[in-house]
DNA sequence: TATTTAAAAGAAAAGGTATTCATAATTTTA
DNA sequence: TAAAATTATGAATACCTTTTCTTTTAAATA
């Protein structure tokens, strides 16, 4: 073995305080009975050696790694996750959790990624906007690795799960922009095979059906650019919409931009523009888009302090919630008399 | 000890695959003689009982822990660095290292981040908008550790690192602006304590001043906000600029806002503004920005790999290289005769 | 001061793998 | 077919800590 030897371990560190190895890892974890004296001797001879504790040795013996695994998606086209992702980061630092990062296709498998965490021993996965197969979860559960999920559930899937009420927000906005008095809405779905996509959609349209109103509805991959051109499809045929609820801010920024500066269209006047999240830009003056406000901050807590008590306490039941979001009223959406820009509605569930 | 046993070991799955756990051993690492018989006995065993190699152990053995630190500032409010964020993360996963994730402030201490992944093992550092101190930097040079920084560089250390070249992107503006017949710039910076900031200035007044024109200044902490009332006092003087040179593009759309909607002012013809960094955003018809773009891929690519290089030599020379961003001309500035929008001009060094 | 109790320190084991060295099995060459 | 060379396997060791178990030292009590 030709090893590079260029670490200083314990036993050097020992040799140089004049005492035992054990005495140095006492010294260091906070643990175990250790004279003041002692103490000092050894932390010196650290000190001037540069030695710090292996965290993969430490690991191997305490079964415990203070790692966990984020797997995320979407961070580069759309701005919600990368404030998720920033918040979580931030947060499992704080608690003394290293995050080991992969960031993947929102449709990307996750087979082989789940083995490269469990691998490094994480003692938690925290999966947002990618989504986990059910054998896939399976083998974290056998590895007593849990599983919490942001905007992401699978049904029957033992894992812990946070949602925005997505379902309900669709269901806002659909009463709120017929209180408007908006004869022909559509929905720009962002993909067909996303649950937040979905289950915004579905809200909506339970609403416009109960009260028989049809609706139009186009597709926009979540992207600016899908969004501005499924506008201008949309807003350029004979019977166009005269609000269009997006399935989120990026594609609502899009349609914003197709409507004003593609078609010339006046917002709200000649058309309503709806969006989903609250990223940052949707409050810029030039779009102030009404829209509704993930509840972002409640998502990252619960899933983060929920991820961290099922690692402490493994038989526990998973937890899932659906955290309401909250409508923001701007400029881009015509509204019933009284309700104003600067509204911030709450959903009651 | 009480340990929680529920793991699977090499030498359970030698048992029962009836082979000694060398044999386990070979059999997963694509190394050393195995006969296919029993490399599918091994498997066939593993699969049976899940098991995995443990990756703490193997690092602990073989001194590779195909793990790199990456310490990023800024995720949250500049879309360029989620970007760099991004593609970073991709290209480590790419080549098979695992990603450590540190999210930091831009003025944050690293002081106490380093010894974290210095005690993970981690074989490289990559810190991008976050300052290394000489300290911490000669504290992971002890450990072997190489470092390689994205725009940033602190004099006097010895890290590996990649910059776009702000100076001279700060000299073309200044060229183009001037050649386009503009009479009062105005420079807007995002924080005086930041390379990138600085340098872009001071290429900027280096061709102001050869021409003798004297340029206006404000600072806007690199925000939206910042930047936007920071443009309405500049623009609100009795003696406002003809064009206003943003620290970056987050902050050149927060002035564009100040200027249309806030001041009702035309962009270009009463007020020219660009930016730097080029983000998606900047290309959205709203702003239409005129921009330098920053070699995003050049950047991540040069500096992944010269991390993994040194990694592999670690007696090698750090490699510090100046890349040269590209102008792109879009709407928001004036232009000499013969520039129009779309242009996207090269800058050779 | 003698004895008991508590605190501190050292010795040794354990954790799960990769690797070396020695041995056995197989293939190749003569 | 016998000998030599190659390939495959197993046993044992090392990696560097934390933790348990003993022993020693110090403090507290009688």
């Amino acid at each position: 073995m030709k090893h590079s030897r260029n670490s200083v371990t314990s036993i050097e560190v020992a040799k140089l305080a004049g005492v035992s190895q054990s005495s140095v890892s006492r010294a260091f974890s906070h643990e175990g009975p250790v004279s003041v004296k002692t103490r000092r001797k050894v932390l010196d001879a650290a000190r001037k050696l540069g030695y710090q504790p292996n965290a993969m040795v430490r690991s191997l013996i305490t079964q415990r790694t203070s790692m966990v695994g984020m797997v995320i998606a979407n961070v580069h086209n759309n701005p919600f996750y990368t404030e998720v992702l920033d918040i979580l980061s931030r947060k499992f630092q704080k608690l003394g959790q290293k995050v080991m990062l992969f960031i993947v296709n929102r449709d990307q498998n996750l087979d082989d990624i789940l083995p490269q965490l469990l691998e490094y021993q994480v003692e938690g996965i925290l999966v947002t906007v990618a989504t986990l197969s059910s054998t896939m979860a399976k083998e974290c559960e056998r590895w007593g690795r849990p599983v919490a999920m942001i905007n992401r559930y699978v049904p029957g899937v033992h894992a812990s799960w946070f949602c925005c009420a997505n379902y309900e927000g669709g269901k806002m906005v659909a009463k709120l922009l017929l209180d408007a008095n908006h004869q022909r809405p559509a929905f720009l779905a962002g993909s067909e095979d996303t649950t937040t996509s979905i289950d915004r959609e579905r809200g909506f349209m339970e609403i416009l059906n109960q009260e028989k109103v049809e609706a139009l509805r186009e597709i926009g991959e979540y992207t600016y650019q899908d969004a501005y051109d499924a506008a201008i499809r949309l807003l350029d045929r004979k019977d166009p919409p005269d609000v269009i609820f997006c399935a989120n801010d990026i594609m609502a920024l899009g349609v914003m931009d197709a409507a004003k500066n593609g078609l010339g269209l006046k917002i709200p006047e000649e058309v309503s523009i709806i969006g989903f999240d609250d990223i940052p830009m949707s409050s810029w003056s030039s779009y102030s888009l009404t829209t509704v406000r993930q509840p972002i901050q409640r998502m990252v807590d619960a899933s983060v302090e929920e991820l961290l008590n099922r690692i402490e306490n493994p038989e526990r039941e998973p937890l899932q919630e659906v955290i309401p979001g909250e409508l923001v009223i701007r400029g881009s959406a015509r509204m019933p008399g009284g309700l104003s820009s600067g509204w911030v509605i709450s959903q009651d569930r």
